[in-house]
DNA sequence: GGAGGACTTCAAAGCGCTTTGACAAACAAC
DNA sequence: GTTGTTTGTCAAAGCGCTTTGAAGTCCTCC
């Protein structure tokens, strides 16, 4: 059943049962009735491709996915869909998702946006100095950056967590704690909230004259494994630290077996800190030593930056374009004075 | 930049620059490597949507994503999704993600079908008697169930794993090591997997005259807090079992929770097996007492789902309509003998 | 020298929708 | 009775691609 049989069925043009179906106002109501009773009827859906290409709308966002075979999926990724979906359904939205070798990204990501199926592009994982944004800006598809980019000129719309305020604000908990060997337990290297939740912990060590030891930094993938190696590393040091900063929860849910395989206890021997994004499987305040965290809800980010981006491909209300998230330090029990030595 | 200006710009008809670009072989070489020149030239890149209209193909699978405010994102769901992707990849494909309401989901189904936007469809979280099979199976658009669903003729393309003998052959471990009294931590009463785990471990029972209290089977959505609620309420039972199968990692994260806390000891006073979908994040051996579980990737399954879809739209090979996959039993640390009355 | 083939290329139709510009019909105003 | 204004409807063009059917060119072979 397309378009064409529908207004045959009806004795109208076409004209005039596109018209009636999207809500035009040159439409008899009496008619418009009839039109929608018989799509009632035929269980008529206009086909999505067809009015792509004739309005070059298509009521959806795209994102890349980065996959690869040996590539962990990421569980931040999927709550962050969530968030994204909740916001999408509303509008009746949908995603293309177009998966892609990490390394592939922006040529992917190009892709997506030359193929004219998306309205929108939302774009994750930002690196420093990212490729993709003198990319996206050459391009006339609105897009939406959750981060941003160390580096590049903030003139592009994003929608980021205050990163290096979360670990400034962690570290100077730490050190009101007492504490003055840290360490820190980060993401890959190259990633823009990696760089900027240093930059925080450094910037409050060095506010005390404290500085942050290579040794002390690790830079991995945030899976729990990579948190308990890193985590076996730090207590193997000679002069082993006592306060930790960890950029995810996944990581530290890694680190504290660790801790616990050394016979430690933390919240005593070892304070740790990390960043929660509200993931439902790894709630810190279910650890068994409940965990203190800077948090923000990854979700709502989602949400969030899925309202703007159908905001701006509807043209309804108008947003700010750059947004900077404050986290919420929360205070539980994995953080405590420094002991003695 | 579009066929009709490429092909204006190579002097060439549409028609030719098509079919060069399209691989037909009525092309000369020489006039083929003009046009791939000039697409790298020019950065060209085919409207999807157009492609689509006019070849009825869009080299997209489309899937539905339950989601709604309240709902919990599903750690299955990304994982799934991640396998779908690994060989979606390969294949140029991509999904088209339509987000909707649980309690919507059949009419988003249609929707997704009729929109025309999708070549194949894959369907998750099935239920007994499924409403959506009869749905897809009068409409022409392939697809490919994850899951089956009991009580309906099994005569649609579907991909299992055998959760029932998985389930008989957990209990059937129990059962040598001991154990009389049996709980069940499974998922929602109404999906297809938890009617068929409660199957196999209900006949493993039968044949040694055993029988599973109404008390000792929760139904529960599949996260770490409802098998710590779950399993509290077991321990709490007069003549608490000691016997615990458990539908997922995600539960037993919980179920493990609350037995620590009533201080007692996993693979001995408690024994355990758990389903293991392989999310990287619930590694079964990295539990403090590892894991015994029944094995299967969801990933994988994703990926040969993918794989039967897309090999289906393109016509390329033949598979089988219907896949049951075996789980493996593997033994670790959780299960033990069972305790001395 | 013309028939038959192989090889290339092209113009035009069609996919299903939206939108433009035209046009009846009905009514009001002068 | 003409003109002007709504109101409701339509035919046709166009979105960017693929595919059909036709046709031009160049060989080969009798």
């Amino acid at each position: 059943m397309n378009l064409k049989q529908l207004s045959e069925l009806l004795g109208l043009s076409q004209t005039t049962v596109s018209r009636a179906l999207n809500g035009y106002p040159e439409v008899n109501e009496a008619t418009r009735e009839r039109v929608l009773q018989a799509v009632r009827e035929t269980g008529y859906r206009p086909n999505k491709a067809a009015q792509r290409l004739a309005t070059g709308k298509a009521g959806s966002l795209g994102l890349v996915m980065p996959t690869a075979p040996g590539h962990q999926s990421d569980v931040h990724f999927g709550e962050f869909l969530a968030g994204l979906g909740e916001e999408a359904v509303r509008h009746d939205f949908h995603f293309v998702i177009m998966p892609a070798d990490p390394d592939d990204e922006v040529a992917a990501l190009r892709r997506l946006a030359i193929s004219g199926n998306v309205d929108a592009l939302f774009v994750a994982y930002m690196r420093g100095h990212d490729p993709r944004l003198p990319m996206l800006k050459s391009l006339s598809t609105p897009f939406v950056v959750h981060g941003r980019s160390h580096g590049t000129e903030p003139d592009y719309p994003y929608l980021d967590i205050d990163n290096e305020a979360a670990f400034y604000d962690a570290a100077k908990l730490m050190l009101q704690l007492g504490h003055k060997r840290f360490a820190l337990m980060n993401g890959p290297e190259h990633l823009d909230f990696a760089i900027r939740r240093k930059q925080g912990l450094e910037s409050a060590l060095a506010e005390r004259g404290l500085h942050l030891n290579e040794d002390c930094i690790s830079h991995t993938l945030m899976t729990d494994e990579q948190g308990l190696v890193a985590m076996e590393q730090f207590l193997q040091l000679p002069d082993r630290p006592t306060a930790i900063l960890c950029s995810s929860t996944v990581l530290a849910l890694g680190a504290i077996r660790a801790v616990n395989q050394a016979g430690l206890k933390l919240g005593e021997d070892i304070s740790l800190i990390a960043h929660d994004d509200v993931l439902p499987l790894l709630k810190p305040e279910n650890f068994s030593v409940p965990l203190t965290t800077t948090r923000s809800s990854l979700r709502a980010a989602g949400a969030r930056i899925a309202q703007r981006l159908i905001g701006t491909v509807k043209q309804t209300g108008s947003f700010p374009e750059q947004e900077l998230w404050k986290t919420e330090l929360i205070v539980r029990g994995s953080t405590g004075p420094a002991p003695k030595p």
